[in-house]
DNA sequence: GCCCAGGGCACTG
DNA sequence: CAGTGCCATGGG
C-alpha cells in the first residue's frame, strides 16, 4: 500500500510524543470510581459510545450528568429508566441510539469482567459498536493490543504520505509497524487526536504545526 | 446562519 | 465492498 514502514511510524510517534508530552487516555474520573466503589473501566465503555462523531466536550456535560444520577457505571445505568438515561446523556447528541446502545449493552454485559475475555468479532456483533468503538473499548477498557484508528488518524497519514485505506487497513499498517506496546498504542492514538484538533484540522493549520518537517501537505 | 465534532446503522448499487 | 442519508447537541 505503501512505502511507509516502522522507522517512519516510530519518528512520528516521538515527535508527537516530544511535542505535546504525555495523554494519559482514556480520560476517566477515578475519584468519583473510588468514591461509589465502581470501576472506572466501565466508565470508559460509556464514553467511548457517547463520544460517536461527538465533541469530547459534549461529551463531558453527558458524563456530568450519568454522575449526578449515579449512574455512570454499567449497573447504575441498569437501574435508570431509558427515558432518563435519554434525558442524562442528550447534550452529547444522537442521543436517542446511544441510550438504547447503552442500555442494550449492560443488559448483555452486566459489569467490566464479563468483557474479560471478549473477541473483537464478539463486540462488533453488538448493536452500536462499530470498529472504532470497539478497539477504544479493546484497548483503554481491556488493555489489549488493539490499534484504534479514526477520522484523525485517516486524515493525518493521508496528509503526511498520502496514504488511504480502509480501517481495517490501516489499523494492520500501524500494528505492522509499531512495538507490541500498550502504553505505546494507548499515547499515539491519544497524540495523534490531540494533533489533529490543534493543527492538523479539516481546515489545517500548518503554521507552527511540529510535523512540518516530515510532512508533505503543504508541497502538494 | 453555517460548519464541525474522538461513528454507526440501514440501505443501495 | 463503496457510497449515501440519517441520527442531534453545543461551541466556534
Amino acid at each position: 500500500m505503501s512505502g511507509i514502514g516502522e522507522g517512519e511510524f516510530i519518528n512520528l510517534y516521538k515527535k508527537l510524543f516530544e511535542f505535546y508530552g504525555k495523554q494519559n487516555w482514556w480520560p476517566v474520573d477515578y475519584e468519583y470510581h473510588t468514591i461509589h466503589k465502581t470501576n472506572p473501566r466501565e466508565e470508559i465503555v460509556i464514553g467511548a459510545i457517547l463520544t460517536q462523531n461527538t465533541s469530547w466536550r459534549n461529551v463531558e456535560k453527558a458524563l456530568g450528568n450519568l454522575k449526578k444520577a449515579k449512574a455512570l457505571s454499567f449497573e447504575g445505568m441498569r437501574k435508570i429508566p431509558l427515558e432518563k438515561l435519554k434525558e442524562l446523556i442528550k447534550p452529547s447528541g444522537f442521543y436517542k441510539q446511544k441510550a438504547v446502545y447503552l442500555k442494550n449493552f449492560v443488559e448483555i454485559f452486566r459489569n467490566i469482567d464479563d468483557l474479560k475475555n471478549i473477541s473483537r468479532e464478539e463486540l462488533l456483533k453488538i448493536k452500536g459498536i462499530g470498529r472504532e468503538t470497539a478497539d477504544v473499548i479493546l484497548l483503554y477498557a481491556l488493555d489489549r493490543l488493539s490499534f484504534v484508528i479514526d477520522a484523525y488518524t485517516k486524515r493525518l497519514l493521508m496528509r503526511l504520505w498520502n496514504i488511504e485505506g480502509s480501517y481495517e487497513e490501516i489499523k494492520e499498517l500501524f500494528e505492522r509497524n509499531l512495538p507490541k506496546d500498550l502504553e505505546i498504542y494507548k499515547e499515539f492514538h491519544a497524540l495523534i487526536d490531540v494533533h489533529c484538533k490543534e493543527f492538523c484540522r479539516k481546515k489545517p493549520v500548518c503554521k507552527y504545526c511540529p510535523l512540518v518537517d516530515i510532512c508533505n501537505f503543504s508541497s502538494r
